[in-house]
DNA sequence: TTCCATTATGATCGAACGATAAAAAACAAT
DNA sequence: ATTGTTTTTTATCGTTCGATCATAATGGAA
C-alpha cells in the first residue's frame, strides 16, 4: 500500500557502523555516511532518525554480529574455561598480527570517544561490552579450579582485551601484543 | 624590542591539553579551546599554529608532565621492580576508584580516536608512551627473578594500564578496576 | 621619546556541518 | 487505472567549523 524501501537496513548499518569505527562519532560526517551506505541525507534520517540515533544503532549491531560472534566463539570451545577465554585472547592477537582490527574494537574507540561523555552511548557502550564478561564469568565457574576467582579473572580478561586494541590503535607491534597476551593467559589458568 | 606575550605558553598549554582530553580532537572547537585557554583565536594560531599543530603539542605535554609523573613514581619506588610496576597500577587503580581520571588517559583517548589514523599523531601517542613501557622494563630488568621475562611482563603491565581505562571510559565501576588489577598484579610477581 | 617588531583584538572569510521540507517516484490495494 | 501511503530525491536552510587578515596595542631598544 505504500512504496518500499530500496535497501536493507541491515545491510545499511553494517556501512555506517564501519565509518563510525574507523573515524569515530565526531569524525563522521552526515555526508560520508551516505555516500559509504549509498543512500542520500533524507533517506537516512528518515529510516535511522538522526546522527546520533544512527549511531547508537550502530553500536548495537556491533553487539548482535561481532561480540556475539566472539561469545559464540568463547561458548563453543571444548575445553576448561580459563583455557578458552585465554584461547580466545591469543587468537584474537593472532587476528591482529595478521592486519585484522587495524581499527581496533568499535567499543572500544566508542568509550574513548567524546561522544562517551554522552549517557546513552555510554549505556550502549556497557551493554553490548556485557555478554563478552558474561561469557568469561559462565565458563570459568564452570570450573571448579577457576569458579571461586571467576569475577576476579572475569574483569581481569576484560582489561587485556581492551587493552590490546588500544595497543594496536596506539602503534603497538605483533610481537607486543603477543608477549601482553601470554602473560595473561598464563595468569587466567591458576 | 618586541610586544612580549601576555600569557605563559605552559599554562595554555595544560588548559588546550585537558579540553582535547575531555572531548578528543574533532570533539574540541577552536573557539572552545580560545574560550578555555583565555585566549583569542588569533593569539592561538600565532602562538601554537593550527589545530593539529596544537593537539600535537598537547600529547607531548600529556608525555611532559602526567607521563613523566608515572615514570618518576615508579622509578623511585623502594621495592622490587615487579612490586613497583604492580603498586602502580594499584595505586592508579585506587585514584581510579576515588573518581579521578574520569576522561581516562589522554593518549588511551588519542588511540581510539579517529585522529590516530593521521601518522603524526600516532607517532606522538607511541613516542609518549614509551617511557611508561621503558620504566616497566627497566625496573623489571634489574630484578634477576624476572629479567629474563621482562619484556613480556612490561607489554602485559602496559595492556593491563590501558584496559583499564577504556573499562573505566567504557562505565566499568571501582570493583571490576580493582579485581582486574588484582590478578594483574599477582601475575607480575611470578 | 621615538621607533619598530611582535602580540592582541575584532571582524569576517568560505567551507562543511547537521538537519529539514517540498516535490517526484514507486508500489500495493482497490 | 486510480488512489493512498511511504520512500526517494533535490535543493537548501541556518549554524558552526577552522582559519585569516587588517588594525590597534604593547613595551624594550635606540
Amino acid at each position: 500500500m505504500a512504496r518500499p524501501r530500496g535497501f536493507d537496513p541491515g545491510e545499511v548499518l553494517d556501512k555506517a557502523k564501519a565509518v563510525f569505527w574507523a573515524k569515530g562519532y565526531e569524525g563522521s560526517s552526515i555526508s560520508e555516511l551516505a555516500a559509504a551506505t549509498g543512500l542520500r541525507t533524507g533517506s537516512l534520517y528518515n529510516a535511522f532518525g538522526d546522527k546520533h540515533s544512527l549511531y547508537l544503532k550502530a553500536l548495537d549491531r556491533y553487539g548482535e554480529k561481532e561480540v556475539a560472534a566472539a561469545v559464540s566463539w568463547i561458548a563453543r570451545q571444548d575445553c576448561r574455561g580459563a583455557e578458552a577465554v585465554a584461547g580466545f585472547l591469543k587468537m584474537i592477537a593472532g587476528q591482529v598480527e595478521s592486519g585484522a582490527y587495524s581499527d581496533g574494537c568499535f567499543l572500544c574507540n566508542a568509550a574513548a570517544d567524546q561522544a562517551a561523555h554522552d549517557p546513552a552511548i555510554a549505556a550502549r557502550v556497557s551493554a553490548n561490552m556485557a555478554p563478552l564478561r558474561q561469557v568469561f564469568l559462565d565458563r570459568l565457574k564452570s570450573d571448579p579450579r577457576t569458579a571461586d576467582a571467576a569475577a576476579i579473572l572475569a574483569d581481569f580478561a576484560l582489561a587485556t582485551y581492551l587493552g590490546m586494541f588500544v595497543m594496536i590503535r596506539g602503534g603497538a607491534d605483533g610481537p607486543m601484543i603477543r608477549r601482553a597476551v601470554s602473560v595473561a593467559s598464563a595468569a587466567l589458568s591458576v
